[in-house]
DNA sequence: CGCATTTGACCCGCGC
DNA sequence: GCGCGGGTCAAATGCG
């Protein structure tokens, strides 16, 4: 994990049940200024072209949506320095939640499965090709922590869990999915933070080189759009920036519809962004969150609100 | 019956 | 080299 960037996004997904309103809420948020709307106290940089993305888009494989999110991200050769172990060791969720962002240059985010060809054989597995043992290469992941009551979030792709395991010093399994789609291989982790039982970390790993399925894009694009014209007019207010601008500021959002819950019965949720750097999350009792980057640029402290 | 989930075994990388 | 932990496989099982 040292090695690691880590790449975090922190989006508070509130379960609602059924008839209930899915617009977000700010529990200690401070009276809004008086006098203009909140979005006019903080407008989204107009520069960033990457508000206007869902988490949908972003997990699609549209390769414009991909490489956007990747320039977003900055995710380039030059992986800013990680947390360090103090930090982690402070940050335990932020941590254990961090998703690696690796560019590895093997330009395999297509391939399915770049582990070693095993056996198919029945009992103990055969290693494959001595000679040709490389090193397992990974896909850029993403990690976003949502407040939820529920673990598999509906993201829009059908998934198949192939695995459990239990997480070290967590009494919480950690399960890992599979994109049901041949020949599409992304995966991805969910986990219950053990910091914060209500909070689900779900890392995705890949790329996803189809649509959705049909049986549910129209759904989650309809929903999608409602969703973000509703929290692309909140979000950026509850962003506070002190000092400097987000870089790379966008806005992603679950794809859940808050008028037709999904049948795990989440409502929707909200991602917050961060850029490359490394850094890491205080949350202390509503108050307002401060980001703290520890990259190379100085990028001030960002608060932000749980919704 | 087909598909998804469960679960124990196995593989692999890494740190000591 | 060894042990540990993360990740994956695949047979067994469950479910609609």
């Amino acid at each position: 994990m040292a090695e690691e960037d880590h790449q975090l996004y922190f989006h508070h997904h509130r379960y609602t049940g059924a008839g209930d309103d899915a617009a977000p809420v700010f529990p200690n948020y401070p009276s809004p200024p008086a006098g203009g709307s909140l979005v006019d106290k903080a407008p989204p940089p107009a520069s960033t072209p990457y508000n206007n993305m869902s988490l949908t888009d972003c997990l699609h494989g549209s390769a414009d949506h991909y490489h956007s999110l990747a320039k977003a991200f900055a995710l380039d050769a030059n992986p800013s320095p990680s947390l360090s172990s103090s930090e982690v060791e402070d940050h335990q969720a932020a941590a254990a939640a961090a998703a690696a962002v690796e560019d590895d240059g093997s330009n395999n985010i297509n391939c399915p499965d770049n582990k070693k060809e095993k056996s198919t054989g029945k009992g103990k597995k055969v290693q494959a090709g001595k000679g040709e043992k490389k090193k397992r290469q990974r896909e850029p992941r993403f990690a976003f922590m949502t407040k939820s009551e529920v673990e598999h979030l509906e993201d829009g792709y059908r998934w198949r869990k192939y695995g459990q395991k239990a997480v070290k010093n967590s009494p919480y399994p950690r399960s890992y999915y599979r994109c049901t789609t041949q020949r599409c291989g992304v995966k991805k982790r969910v986990e219950r933070s053990f910091d914060n039982p209500s909070v689900v970390v779900t890392t995705y790993e890949g790329q996803h080189n189809h649509h959705l399925p049909s049986t549910l894009r129209g759904n989650v694009a309809a929903a999608s759009a409602a969703m973000f014209s509703h929290y692309s007019m909140l979000a950026p207010s509850v962003i506070h920036r002190p000092t400097t601008s987000f870089p790379a500021e966008f806005l992603l959002q679950l794809s859940s519809s808050p008028s037709s819950p999904s049948p795990s019965g989440h409502v929707g949720s909200l991602v917050y962004p961060r850029q490359q750097e490394s850094f890491f999350r205080h949350q202390r009792n509503n108050q307002p969150q401060r980001l703290q980057f520890s990259g190379d640029e100085d990028y001030g402290e960002h608060f932000y609100y749980v919704i």
